[in-house]
DNA sequence: TGATTTTATTTCGAATTCGAATTAATATAA
DNA sequence: TTATATTAATTCGAATTCGAAATAAAATCA
């Protein structure tokens, strides 16, 4: 193969997630970043600012304002780490998981809903294909 | 399949591609949507804002401030459609044609190192998938 | 120990992006 | 024809994102 034709097709499809994504969490008042975040504290639990961007996927100076939002929401709730005064540790606030228990399974099911035009296999040999071509 | 890891793995590896191609074209002084729509007018020769949108994939308020860039930069040109005048078609100039000439063959080498990872066929059913899940 | 380096996060100003409203031209309908 | 609707693109103000510099704490070194 010589051309990039494949990023072409890669992008295009992970805009159509990301525009379903957004226009359905804009109507809470939420950025798709943002839900990311809320995303990664209701799977994760409680975890600090640099373990909070690698799933985020934007730039630290991004996640300090997302996550200045999301507190001021009363979504989520900061504070130091009391061993590295350095570390701020985000977690869930009841608000914040109260939302998220309401929102994600639906989420999952609008999303599953695109991704089941793969069968299970066919899924598989995706993620298979797609952390070879992530990997750093 | 239940969950979304399939998509975190895909906006994981497009993350990969966008960094990349990003501090790539940032050196030159380029976004990675301006780069992506000159790529888009190398390919396709002259067409007008909404074609360049679709290739683009950001919102036309937003390819409306870039093209006004790339056109502050000479490297395309913005003329109206003789036929339907609400129509704008942009064309790369010489010098934005001269610039892709030297970048692009780079660019694809550099992105095709991370492609490489999979073979042939890997390649072409990676490109399958994507597009199955990828339609509207 | 005190000095230096590294790590974690935020601040700042500028660039980019967005959605909603607007403008302007074409197409359709009466 | 003259409304009316649709389409193409831009403008505007606000939100988000970025990179570089700053801050502050912890780790390493001498």
């Amino acid at each position: 193969m010589k051309d990039l034709k494949t990023i072409t097709i890669l992008f295009r499809a992970v805009d159509r997630f990301q525009s379903e994504i957004s226009s359905s969490v804009n109507e809470m008042g939420l950025s798709l970043t943002s839900f990311m975040a809320l995303e990664a504290l209701y799977h994760k639990g409680p975890i600090n600012v640099a373990q909070l961007q690698s799933k985020v996927l934007i730039a630290n100076s991004s996640l300090s304002y997302v996550i200045e939002q999301l507190e001021n929401k009363d979504l989520i709730h900061i504070e130091s780490d009391h061993h590295d005064r350095r570390r701020r540790v985000c977690s869930l606030t009841s608000k914040g998981m109260q939302i998220m228990n309401e929102v994600y399974p639906k989420h999952v099911r609008d999303q599953r809903k695109r991704l089941d035009r793969l069968n299970h296999d066919e899924e598989i040999e995706l993620q298979r294909l797609l952390k070879k071509i992530g990997l750093d």
